[in-house]
DNA sequence: GCGAAAATCAGGTTTTTACCGATACCCGAA
DNA sequence: TTCGGGTATCGGTAAAAACCTGATTTTCGC
């Protein structure tokens, strides 16, 4: 029985990439890819994969909600966070969410089919310098948490906020979540009192530092 | 004789995906790698290969100033250009500078053999969706020889901007560059046209891209 | 000097936002 | 179990901003 991977990263050269790599070996399968967040959770709920490996920034609904959806809803998939920072808080958030690996795409090849393997296992698999940042910063990160976007803004806003730094309209936003236009507003006035910015220009560039958010 | 190729990208894991998906083909061989511009060059110096990937993006020295200096310096070397977006800017740089062919990450990943391939053979080779922009928009936009956003704006429009995606709402600008609010809205309404955009997340990130506002 | 682009602004219309309030739900603490 | 707080949802209204059209003056290259 080999062990079934899926991709979610919204390049697809990248997905190719580590399909080939995945593929190579004979105790692993690639059974689906997906586009962006929405997609991978979909994927799963269909083919029920043992291994996501998951981009954390994807358009539409970023790697950590949708980590998060899958970890609730399906117990028998387990994340591997793919990432191109080492930084910390993206981490904490990820294992937050419950990944149980986190891959750097910095790394060596070799890690991916270890991290998979390894995570298979029901071990968790971090990246190398990737163990270090847990260990030292992870707990005290904890505690200070709510100082972060992630912390302080519900699920719901997040997504919003997502939307939002993507460029979308308030009335783009409302039909895509089957909202009134209204509740978008609520929510962004809610987002921007929470992170204290006046206009969508610096929501923006939080949402770049905080990693949100690509420069597309 | 199989087509000798280099690759210089600043993200190992998708360099070795490349090279996994090149040496699926029995007439290529990947026969180096760099990690930077910089890297790129010298690599192309040493061991002249027929083709060399280049991300546009990479720390140290970037993918067009490579193309330029090893357009200058190494006739025999051929660069495909390997990039995230399909920024019509983007295109006209690396064309400019001397790529010889234009690929998508988000392309499939055959196109990257073909590339190499057509390449090799002394043409060209543009990702889908590349072509269109060129033959559209390249000879339109070479004649405004704007290369960037500090090009195509008049100067009173990149003040506008930079204001803008420094998070000042219109009537802050109109009041800080004493001028009518209407004049700022006609303003703003030019850069957008001019450069496509539809929102302020938008501008913004182009605007952090051409470094004319930095994250805070 | 001519013409094109830049820079400035107005009027009128439509859209969006800001600010206020309201309801309903859930969950945890008292 | 009640109560409060956070979340999620939406409405009304007044203000602001955006949109479209058009117009004037200045500037500047040829």
């Amino acid at each position: 029985m080999k062990i079934k991977v899926a991709l979610a990263d919204d390049h697809p050269i990248v997905r190719e990439g580590l399909k080939a790599l995945l593929e190579n070996e004979s105790d692993i399968e690639v059974i689906g890819e997906a586009n962006n967040g929405n997609e991978a959770v979909e994927l799963v709920r269909k083919l029920s994969p043992n291994i996501i490996i998951m981009d954390i920034s994807m358009p539409n609904l970023n790697g950590m909600e949708a980590t998060r959806m899958i970890d609730n809803e399906s117990p028998n998939t387990r994340v591997i966070a793919l990432s191109m920072h080492h930084d910390k808080r993206f981490v904490a958030n990820m294992l937050e969410s419950g990944a149980r690996g986190f891959l750097l795409k910095d790394c060596a090849a070799e890690e991916l089919v270890e991290a998979v393997r390894t995570v298979m296992n029901g071990k968790t698999y971090l990246s190398k310098g990737i163990a270090d940042i847990v260990v030292t910063d992870y707990v005290e990160y904890l505690k200070k948490k709510d100082q972060s976007v992630f912390g302080i803004l519900s699920p719901r806003e997040r997504e919003v906020m997502q939307l939002l730094v993507e460029g979308k309209s308030t009335k783009d936003i409302a039909s895509q979540l089957f909202l009134s236009v209204k509740t978008v507003e609520t929510h962004r006035q809610q987002i921007m009192t929470k992170l204290g910015t006046h206009s969508i220009a610096e929501l923006t560039k939080l949402a770049i530092r905080e990693g949100l958010t690509s420069l597309e």
